[in-house]
RNA sequence: GGUCCGUUCGUCUAGGGGUUAGGACAUCAGAUUUUCAUUCUGGUAACACGGGUUCGAUUCCCGUACGGACUACCA
């Protein structure tokens, strides 16, 4: 396949979802496939929508997954600007082409009177209640004023818009590589606005002029967009690029976990999932949103699981490297029906990504978690090589080796019910005794110990062993005893189980 | 309402005119681990419905139902 050029878009008024970063992974990975481009475009057009930080938020969110940049708003690049209100002037320029071309006209419509229009049309029983081939020679445009009113209303600074002069029957067709053809009547499309009031482009102007100018040749987006995409069609040709016209290929859209629809910050909230890649604060609500980095996932493991969430390899592997992904990815494979989203699932696929870390690579969020200098980086590899196997969240170590760092302050009582009693006392504190005449012993060590301890009381080692970790740990089960009594040292497994034997007894 | 898109186990999906309809997650049972988790083995579980076409349809066609997206001077 030749190189493509690809393009993600968004538009800066919030965190990037989920689904946004799906649609980047899968435009990346075409990008990589065919040794590419990856654009990142900002569509910024909407100046009531704009949200302060959100623009470094979302290069943030995909940085963090492993979303390379080629051409952008931060690297720059041939096309530059990537950013879509520093290219007012251009699109302006495409509209006049338009206008002088008789394919797009000027109206002065106000918001008051477009819904007079909508009114009367819906008391008609239309089913169509939009500004289109038969009602705007009923409207204030350029095609109903005089060529001299319209003039003295441009001079004289009126409010206006540009809007596409759609036919009035004809068959549009557009071809998608996910869906195949697919036709739609003109009748069914509205004139849309091309240039707001404020003089910025609309997404449907700017979005086509930009993928020509930047020869994009992809056009990879959600399902959202495909009612839309025939008029983007009619821009093509209206502009004299139908050649030049990118391959559209309209994804399918991401699900709610329960029940119907298009997947939402609500669901997520609800389900007690992130949506978001990073942690987002809004700066004007002050609300905060929890990020899958925060919450413990692994980057790799979230774009393993958001890539199977509409597409698959059709082989029964299903870890894939990042490398992997780009090597097997095609658009061909991409499902055309919308994907639930299941977190128990990603959770599988982030408990199997850090089981395939080093234990070195583990330390890390064990270490971050823990105050400086109380534990060195080999004991928290170690740490971390003993609790890998129990783990689903980064943040799992921490929590799971506190017992570590912590002695225990209450014992599980249901634990202490069943299996505290004078053998296990017995038993512990001969253990007790008998670790004091090791220095560092090693969890084999530590184990034979034991050992011979039980078989001297003539007492089952597995009859005492849970009585013996509740009194170290303080719970009923946990990683490997041995183990944790190792890196413990035995020092503090002496003074631990005096403890649990006179605080126990007291109960 | 209209336009467009979709529909295989609970979920993600493979498959495709004749298959014991395959895998993964979840779930259940057993084994291992003298705990829990991991791991292993096994089980339950699906072609929305109705018409065609055909020797035969889950697969192709047409409807119906259901679901979704869109229907802004938002993207």
């Amino acid at each position: 396949m030749h190189p493509v050029r690809v393009r993600f878009a968004p538009s800066p008024t919030g965190a990037l979802h989920i689904g946004g970063v799906r649609t980047a992974l899968y435009n990346y990975l075409l990008a990589r496939k065919t040794n590419g481009t990856m654009i990142l475009r900002i569509e910024d057009t909407d100046q009531t929508r704009f949200v302060p930080g959100a623009e470094e938020y979302i290069m943030k969110s995909l940085e963090w997954v492993g979303i390379k940049i080629d051409e952008g708003a931060a690297q720059g690049g041939p096309h530059a600007p990537y950013r879509q209100s520093e290219r007012k002037a251009i699109y302006k320029q495409y509209a006049q082409k338009l206008i002088d071309e008789g394919n797009a006209y000027y109206a002065f419509d106000s918001e008051e009177e477009l819904e007079a229009m909508r009114n009367r049309l819906k008391a008609t029983g239309s089913s169509l209640q939009q500004y289109s081939a038969t009602t705007r020679m009923m409207m204030a445009n350029s095609l109903t004023l005089s060529e001299s009113e319209v003039a003295q209303k441009l001079a004289a600074g009126s409010p206006y818009v540009i809007r596409l002069k759609v036919p009035d029957s004809e068959e549009i067709e557009l071809s998608d590589l996910i869906r195949g053809e697919v036709k739609v009547h003109s009748s069914q499309i509205d004139d849309k606005v091309l240039m707001k009031s404020d003089g910025m482009p609309t997404y449907h102007l700017a979005n086509v002029v930009d993928d020509y100018l930047m020869q994009i040749t992809h056009v990879i987006r959600g399902e959202e967009w495909l009612p839309s995409a025939p008029l983007h069609v009619l821009l093509y040709r209206f502009l004299g690029w139908e050649k030049q016209m990118p391959q559209f290929a309209h994804l399918p859209l991401l699900l709610k976990p329960d029940g119907n629809g298009k997947l939402s910050k609500r669901d997520a909230d609800k389900a007690g999932f992130p949506l978001f890649p990073l942690n987002w604060t809004d700066p004007n609500t002050g609300e905060l949103s929890k990020g899958f980095r925060e919450s413990g996932y692994l980057p790799d493991a979230l774009i393993n699981f958001l890539a199977f969430l509409g597409w698959n390899p059709g082989t029964e592997q299903e870890i894939f490297s990042i490398q992997e992904l780009i090597d097997s990815f095609t658009v061909e494979r991409i499902g055309k029906a919308g994907a639930r989203f299941d977190i128990l699932k990603a959770q599988w696929f982030n408990q199997q990504y850090l089981k395939a870390r080093t234990n070195d690579e583990l330390a890390v969020y064990l270490l971050e978690a823990l105050p400086p200098n109380l534990c060195s980086k080999e004991k928290a590899a170690k740490i971390c090589g003993m609790l890998k196997e129990r783990v689903t969240f980064t943040h799992d170590f921490a929590t799971q080796a506190r017992f570590l760092f912590e002695a225990p302050t209450v014992y599980d009582p249901q634990v202490i019910s069943k299996k505290w009693n004078d053998d296990a006392v017995n038993v512990l504190t001969a253990f007790s005794e008998a670790l004091k005449k090791l220095t560092n012993p090693t969890a084999e060590v530590i184990k034979t110990t034991l050992e011979q301890v039980t078989t001297s009381l003539n007492i089952g080692t597995g009859k005492i062993l849970q009585a013996l970790r509740v009194a170290v740990t303080g719970a009923g089960s946990g990683p490997d005893l041995m183990l944790s009594m190792e890196i413990l040292g035995s020092q503090e497994v002496i003074t631990r189980i005096q403890r649990a034997i006179t605080t126990i007894k007291k109960i």
